[in-house]
RNA sequence: UGGGGCGUAGCCAAGUGGUAAGGCAUCGGGUUUUGAUCCCGUGUACCGCAGGUUCGAAUCCUGCCGCCCCAGCCA
């Protein structure tokens, strides 16, 4: 492992590790942490550092923290920790006995920073945040010093005692570091490490009426749980400094790095929770786990599976680009999982109905057909063949293009599974819509035998008019008309970019018999239209609903696109 | 006009001074009772630009350009 072959092709955060390693910086220990703050769900960007943080403890024989960043109580719920471990187990990653709070160091934290007040390194400010703000300059002006810069040791003690004590209101008092109001840096101009907020957390209840800060906090929860590589995201980048900082002026067992890579952004998706929320306040979704959503738990009830999202953070890589990935990257990872999972079955979405003018009147045969092509083991089912079936109104064309060869006037279309069958007529209302197809079928092409190997050109599927079961599925596209939306669009909201067709629910799909009795979170591939899975939510016994996760890949798409495009 | 970071093909990404891997997408072709899967093949990337060092530069130096982040008592 500490060869140096081993660093070739390894992303730069690995090649760091391995090199610590090698040179013994912490007795070969890999320890990490993923911190959120249980303040929203989490989503695809989250995944990114959770199959960082876990991966790498994986790997390297190391461990691994679930720490929540709980330092904020007026924003943070328990319901929002109960769903982030939810998904970091559904994503398949597990912190056995490494579940910690930064509630957890409240108390250290505090002794660390009445030492930074005993050591001159920090102080207690009287100036309102409105004053701060004023007082800290501007990127190309430098601050000036708050005029309680410098009270006594023994003063910002007595006040820092009192703040937790209770005794003064929100506002009216903050702990500040004592560093440089000149720093380029503005995270070092003299950074808030305590605010006073009397409000109940639901970790620590009313213990406290003071909390630490982002940087304060988390630097020493770091330092505590005895972190070796503390990886966080690029906006961090210019906290380093502070980070560094706290840790110079206090006595922590152990000395943590800090070192940043680029969020995963996901082209039509966001990623930001204030938009996330928006999203839901603004009643444009159902949920957090609407299927439409870019968190774990939307794309849990959407049908993606854990092993694909995996796969589909292995290959963006880790670098500090800023990154906009491609959706198809995604969908390939989803379609390349479920393609060896999902059994196939038949639906039709659109139903057409079609008429066997030789077949006799009220009979019907079951019809055996293979649950996965490419898998044998999966076994086999059999449908049910009647003189009137369904196929998809896409499949049939009165006057098609070139290169359709589905169901056309006077032609022949295999049935999958089924028999080869011929257009002998179309049956149209008064408006001229087509309200039924009439074919003859060809008996002697029954799948399976010898006469079925005659050569025709299209395939499609379908579903008995009699024995298959209306059902609703749902159909999901991206939710915004912008690649971006999360880049700012000024003046704009997520409302302005929403894609009206995101959701489409069609309530009359015909399936095989055999997909009601099945259970809600199975996945299933419909023949030629897409992978999809039953809603866990909005399923019924005996009534299922039906999730496309994907499509498949469409060729015939892409020809009919590049004809269009040719008029 | 302060500080920090990033620029290799449409999207990701290797490359760590010796003459540009790989994946996805694209476009061809083969197999196929899913226009799926599977299998083959397919890219002159002025390595952001301009100079310099060197026998040799995507890699080192200088200057420039473009994009991202920072002025919460949020994380």
């Amino acid at each position: 492992m500490t060869d140096t072959i081993d660093n070739i092709g390894k992303d730069f955060i690995r090649q760091i590790i391995i090199a610590d390693n090698a040179s013994g910086k912490h007795d070969g220990n890999v320890v990490t942490r993923f911190p959120p703050e249980p303040n929203g769900y989490l989503h695809i960007g989250h995944v990114m550092s959770i199959c960082l943080n876990f991966g790498i403890a994986e790997e390297f024989n190391g461990r691994c923290y679930l720490r929540f960043d709980d330092t904020n109580p007026v924003k943070e719920d328990q319901d929002f920790v109960d769903s982030i471990m939810a998904d970091v187990h559904w994503l398949g990653f597990d912190w056995e006995d490494r579940l910690t709070h930064a509630a957890d160091y409240f108390e250290d934290l505090y002794s660390c920073a009445v030492k930074l007040i005993e050591d001159g390194k920090a102080y207690v400010d009287s100036l309102s945040a409105g004053q701060i703000r004023e007082y800290r300059g501007t990127l190309t002006e430098p601050g000036k010093d708050s005029p309680h810069r410098d009270r006594s040791v023994e003063e910002n003690l007595d006040l820092f005692r009192r703040m937790r004590a209770g005794e003064f209101d929100d506002g009216a008092y903050v702990l500040r570091a004592r560093i440089d109001m000149a720093a380029p840096n503005m995270n070092l101009r003299d950074p808030a490490l305590y605010r006073i907020r009397k409000i109940n957390h639901q970790q620590t209840g009313n213990a406290w009426s003071i909390y630490p800060m982002y940087d304060f906090a988390h630097t020493v929860s770091d330092a505590l749980e005895g972190i070796t590589h503390s990886l966080c995201t690029l906006e961090f980048e210019d906290h380093r400094p502070l980070y560094e900082w706290i840790l110079d002026n206090l006595d922590l067992p152990n000395r943590p790095r800090q070192i940043e890579f680029s969020r995963l952004n996901v082209a039509y998706g966001i990623t930001s929770k204030r938009k996330l929320a928006a999203l839901i306040e603004g009643g444009f979704v159902s949920g957090w786990d609407d299927p439409r959503m870019p968190t774990v738990a939307g794309m849990r009830r959407r049908g993606y599976t854990p092993q694909s999202i995996r796969n589909f953070v292995r290959n963006a890589g880790v670098t500090k680009k800023d990154k906009l990935i491609e959706m198809g990257a995604l969908e390939n990872c989803v379609r390349e999982d479920l393609n060896q999972i999902a059994p196939r079955a038949m639906a039709v979405l659109n139903p057409l109905k079609v008429v066997f003018l030789n077949h006799p009147q009220g009979e019907m045969e079951m019809l055996p057909a293979m649950n996965h092509p490419n898998n044998p083991e999966l076994g086999v089912r059999e449908i049910p063949f009647g003189r009137e079936i369904f196929i998809e109104r896409d499949d049939f064309m009165e006057d098609p293009p070139r290169k359709f060869f589905r169901l056309r006037p006077g032609g022949e279309v295999r049935l999958r599974y089924a028999y080869i069958i011929k257009c002998v007529d179309v049956i149209k209302n008064d408006a001229g819509e087509i309200l039924e197809v009439h074919c003859t079928y060809d008996p002697d092409t029954k799948s399976g035998r010898p006469g079925a190997d005659r050569k025709v050109k299209g395939t499609i599927h379908w579903v008995s008019a009699d024995e298959s079961v209306t059902v609703e599925v749902r159909l999901f596209d991206r939710m915004f008309t912008l690649a971006n939306p999360d880049a700012n669009h000024e003046g704009k909201t997520v409302a302005d970019f929403l894609n009206p067709d995101s959701l489409n629910v069609v309530s009359e799909a015909r399936v095989e018999p055999a997909l009601v009795g099945m259970e809600p979170g199975t996945h299933v591939q419909f023949e030629r239209l897409g992978y999809f899975l039953i809603d866990t939510k909005d399923s019924q016994p005996g009534q299922p609903v039906f999730n496309r996760v994907v499509t498949l890949r469409d060729s015939w798409a892409k020809i009919e696109k590049a004809q269009l495009a040719e008029i």
